[in-house]
Order: C-alpha cells, then sequence, then structure tokens
DNA sequence: GCAGAATTTGAAACATTATAACATTTCCAG
DNA sequence: CTGGAAATGTTATAATGTTTCAAATTCTGC
C-alpha cells in the first residue's frame, strides 16, 4: 500500500461529514429525489464515523434529539438513502455505513476491523470482474454482490483497540 | 459452462442428504467432535433442499417432529455444524445452508437465486486471490470472506419459478 | 392560488431472528 | 461407579425488521 485509507489515519471527519452531505445534496437534486430532513439527518448520523450503525442506534440517536420517532421512520429513510447510493447495508453486521462512492456506479467491497470496527469501502473491479466470470461460467445471471471481508485493520495489527 | 451445477438439474436428492450425512459423521469422528441426534437432525434438515432454511423453519419442523425444541437448542446446533464446517450461514438471507465442500478448506462463494432461492455455493480461488490481494493493497489482513451474489440462476432465466 | 393526487411521515402493533442465564441431563475418563 | 465436562432443556428477553392504516406534507395540473 502506498497511504493509509481514510478510515485508518487521523483526519478531520466533520470534513467527511460534509462533503457527504453536500455530495448527497447534488445527488438527490440531480435525479429528483427530495432529501427531507429526516433523511438527511439519518445520513448525517450515519457518516459520523467510519463504523456502521445500526437502526436502532440511528433510532437512539434521533430520540436523543428530541425527535420521537419510531422503527418505520429510520428503516424508511435507510431505504431510501440505499436506493439512492447513498448508504451500504453490511449484511453481516445488520448496520449501515456511508457510502463513500456515492454518485459512481462501482460494486462495494467491506473490509471490517474485528478489532476497532471501522470499515473502508473499496472498489476493486478486479474482483468484481472475477466474480461476474465465476458467476457466469456456473449460468448464473449476477445482479447483487455482498462481499464483507472480516479481518484486521493496519493499525489494529500493530496496537488493538484504539478508538 | 459444460453441464449444469447441481441444484439447477434434476438429481436424486436423497442422495445428496445421505452423502453429507455420512460425509459429517467421518468428519465428526476425525475431530473428535460429537454428532449428537440433534445436531445430526438438524443437519438433514439443513440438507432437505438446495434453499436456506431459516432458523426456525429447522425449528418448526423440530417441532412436527415432536422434539419439543426452543430457540437455544436450534442454534446451538447450528452453531456446532458451522464450526465444524458443515453448514453455512447466508448473511444476505439470515438462513443456513448444508457445506457442499465440507472438509475441503474453501472460501465459499454462494450463488442465491432470487427467483427459485436455490443457492450453488461455489470455490473460486481466482476470487479469493483477488480479495486477499485487494484487501492486502490497503494493509488489511484478511481473516473471513462473505460473498453472496444474488441474481437469477440458468433454470429461472428461461423458466421463472419452478420449484 | 387551489383542488386533488401522490409522496412522506406518524403511530401502534406485531413478526422475525438471536441470545442470556441458569437448571438438568448425558457422557465419558479414571 | 463417580466426578467433571459437555450437551440439552427451559424461560425469558434482546435485537432487528415489517405491516397497516391514519395524518400531514408536497407536488401537479388547472
Amino acid at each position: 500500500m502506498s497511504a493509509r485509507a481514510i478510515p485508518y489515519r487521523p483526519h478531520n471527519h466533520d470534513a467527511c461529514v460534509s462533503q457527504a452531505l453536500s455530495d448527497a445534496r447534488a445527488i438527490c437534486q440531480r435525479q429528483n429525489a427530495r432529501l427531507t430532513p429526516i433523511r438527511e439527518r439519518v445520513l448525517e448520523l450515519i457518516w459520523q464515523s467510519h463504523k456502521p450503525l445500526g437502526a436502532y442506534d440511528v433510532l437512539a440517536e434521533l430520540s436523543s434529539d428530541g425527535h420521537n420517532a419510531a422503527p418505520p421512520t429510520v428503516y424508511r429513510a435507510l431505504d431510501f438513502l440505499q436506493q439512492h447510493g447513498l448508504v451500504h447495508r453490511i449484511a453481516s453486521l445488520n448496520a449501515f455505513m456511508g457510502c463513500t462512492h456515492a454518485g459512481e456506479t462501482h460494486t462495494g467491497m467491506f473490509l471490517i476491523c474485528r478489532a476497532c470496527g471501522n470499515v473502508l469501502e473499496l472498489t476493486a473491479p478486479s474482483v468484481s470482474e472475477e466474480v461476474r466470470k465465476a458467476a457466469s461460467e456456473e449460468g448464473f445471471q449476477a445482479e447483487n454482490t455482498t462481499l464483507e471481508i472480516a479481518g484486521l485493520c493496519p493499525r489494529c495489527q500493530v496496537e488493538p483497540d484504539h478508538d
């Protein structure tokens, strides 16, 4: 590797968030989709770190906002955000994280650190290509790929259990 | 593709099951693990088709056996079977299926048909290799891969919604 | 602007999946 | 045949996700 990816090094995370939010606004405008206050707030909460957040964690944060939300509110917002490529669901964690490639068509690959919980989203065309190939060798028409790798991030290989 | 994989063509499924069970017995013996009646029965139920089965489906089948089981019984059996490489959990479905490569060390890749529900487990070394490479380029040490592809199996590309 | 349609949100109940905690039974080594 | 480990039983509860219908908001054609 050349330089460590964002989640693995200190960075001004507020910049991540505001970038994600302004990207989201642009994308929704382009798609004629309504990024309502709830949806935007959920996106912001999801982005509060590089660790995936459970739906009920989002719900709790909304409650502490004073917003008296029920589960469907959160799931609906998350559905919307997924539909527009702004968040991903991590199936192996039942949790959600901000998409770092919003706007681009991509097949996400997620590196999930079992020690610190941070997740890095990658786009690996060579992997997608091999997947597509392996599937089509069986006559299978791939539509949607879930690719989640659990392991140890560079930081946690050295000093476990920080942030 | 040359010939269709097992789940995608008519076959004597009883043979799948008895093969899986006898393999399981051999593997457990080799590992000094106890394939108790419950565990064996759960494995058999999981293998009753090539479609993944939910834990509560297994539970229901056990009940109709006359066995009055509670959720922990099933989850414990499933944990055991997973630990010994006899079943896989499909994260995107919250369901379990028999491992078709029991005994071999492998990284499963699952082709999940959204029409008929059948799942084919593949071993694709080229995919695993690309995954490992992509991860290590980020300094990430991969331990465990979840790779699930949703799409259409060969049969359902032609005539949807059979068995 | 305004009536009606469509979308979004609120709210209550419920369904599904999974685990915790502790008691009891079964198995096996010595 | 007995003491300890492993497996199972049992009850309760936690965590995750959905259905349904009502109310509010926003958009669209006029």
